[in-house]
DNA sequence: TTGAATTTGTACGTATGTATA
DNA sequence: ATATACATACGTACAAATTCA
């Protein structure tokens, strides 16, 4: 059993793969030239590049012609499911994560909240905004529509606790399940880009979703709007 | 039982959405202006803009101050699911949906695609490229990755009967489950445009997604990217 | 607006070791 | 054992994109 040590390129990938993951360089920086790196390394820049391929490939960096190599950020995860709840499922992936009040009011539901919600055209409902934030960062915003029947005072709950999860407990509601998903992308508006604190308008995903209780009943219609490059979307076994 | 008539924008609201979904105007057209509107519906341009206000809403046409209301495409529904399946699932949208051979070829797996499909490193993999049309429309362009054992026509077969599916059970795989899909979103590149006839750079869907047979062992791992504007991914119950 | 310097992308060459038929 | 193909590593030149004075 003789033992043989890897190639020289996996050695350099494996190396800077390392160091971009131990957070000694950090995302959104730019990696020395390839040229810089071969003369550190003692290695030709052929080596170098075959390394870089390999990140590229494994989604650790971006290179731009002319430019220069950047580090990307990696994505948190967001695990969609049944049971599908915000706070859980960052905290399942060992994040801090946080929602934030942003805006809550009673409106008239428009046809299309009305029609998610299985309610009478014009039906008053619970409206919240809020955005949340994972390891810091801004991740997602997300405005929600609850049936304001028996819920009067849901908005003031959700602010006390900060968790619809929790406030819907308060009501009774001790569980409840995703019943569709509606995934899209588009471009964020600037209101969007301002909460979401980005340089400049960014693709989103946005998550059109209604939530039942075990009997069945719409609960909740949100429409939630990650961080395209901070976020993905994981959707298991399914 | 009194039978009383709607308000008036909303019998505006509904001529309006009954001749954007049924094709009376194209998508992409200019709405008569709101001036237009009134005086042919012999209403007041109040009533046409709350009539327009909810068409927003509901996403049908989206308003530009000083240039008119556009008309806008309906995306198609990919519905993903355990026995996700792309041609199915467009037949079952009563659309007309094709896949075409862009190029194949065997190739040595990278790191990533031989983790994600179990294999040693550098294996031997087969390798598809493809895109998707619906309506006329190019709604995606596919890469897929296929164990090679066993399966050295793939490619061939592939090429012969234009679906995987077919060219699966060809090879006695009968049956086969998606295992994990991961979304994410970004901006076309210069090919994607291309490929996907877009007249500039747009958010793309970007699916990620294992294929497993009966007994789980992965078969097919691919990388979909959904031209954003033209597909919607919904997840059902889940 | 232009042009030079910097950086990455591509394409050729050479040499050598390793796995396979 | 030999021949062939493939992987690795370095050499050189120039094209293309970006940056900045």
């Amino acid at each position: 059993m003789t033992e043989t040590k890897p190639p020289l390129w996996q050695q350099v990938r494996d190396e800077m793969a390392r160091d971009i993951r131990s957070g000694k360089v950090y995302p959104g920086e730019l990696l020395p030239t390839e040229k810089a790196l071969s003369e550190r390394l003692g290695v030709h820049r052929h080596t170098v590049r075959r390394a870089l391929q390999e990140l590229r490939e494994q989604g650790l960096v971006r290179t731009e012609q002319g430019r220069g190599t950047v580090v990307l950020e990696q994505p948190f995860e967001y695990k969609m499911g049944r049971r599908t709840r915000f706070s859980e499922n960052m905290s399942l992936n060992r994040l801090k994560a946080r929602s934030h009040f942003l805006y809550g009011d009673v409106i008239t539901a428009s046809e299309l909240v009305a029609g998610q919600l299985e309610l009478r055209p014009r039906s008053r409902v619970s409206y919240i905004e809020m955005y949340g934030e994972a390891e810091g960062k801004r991740v997602f915003v997300a405005s929600q529509y609850i049936p304001h029947v028996d819920m009067e005072d849901l908005i003031a709950v959700f602010r006390k606790t900060g968790s619809l999860t929790k406030a819907y407990r308060h009501y009774g509601i001790k569980d409840y399940f995703r019943k569709v998903s509606r995934i899209t992308t588009r471009l964020s508006n600037p209101e969007e880009t301002r909460l979401l604190k980005l340089k400049q308008k960014q693709p989103l995903l946005v998550v059109e979703y209604v939530n039942v209780d075990p009997s069945g009943r719409p609960i909740e219609f949100g429409i939630t709007r990650f961080s395209g490059d901070r976020m993905e979307i994981v959707v298991e076994g399914n």
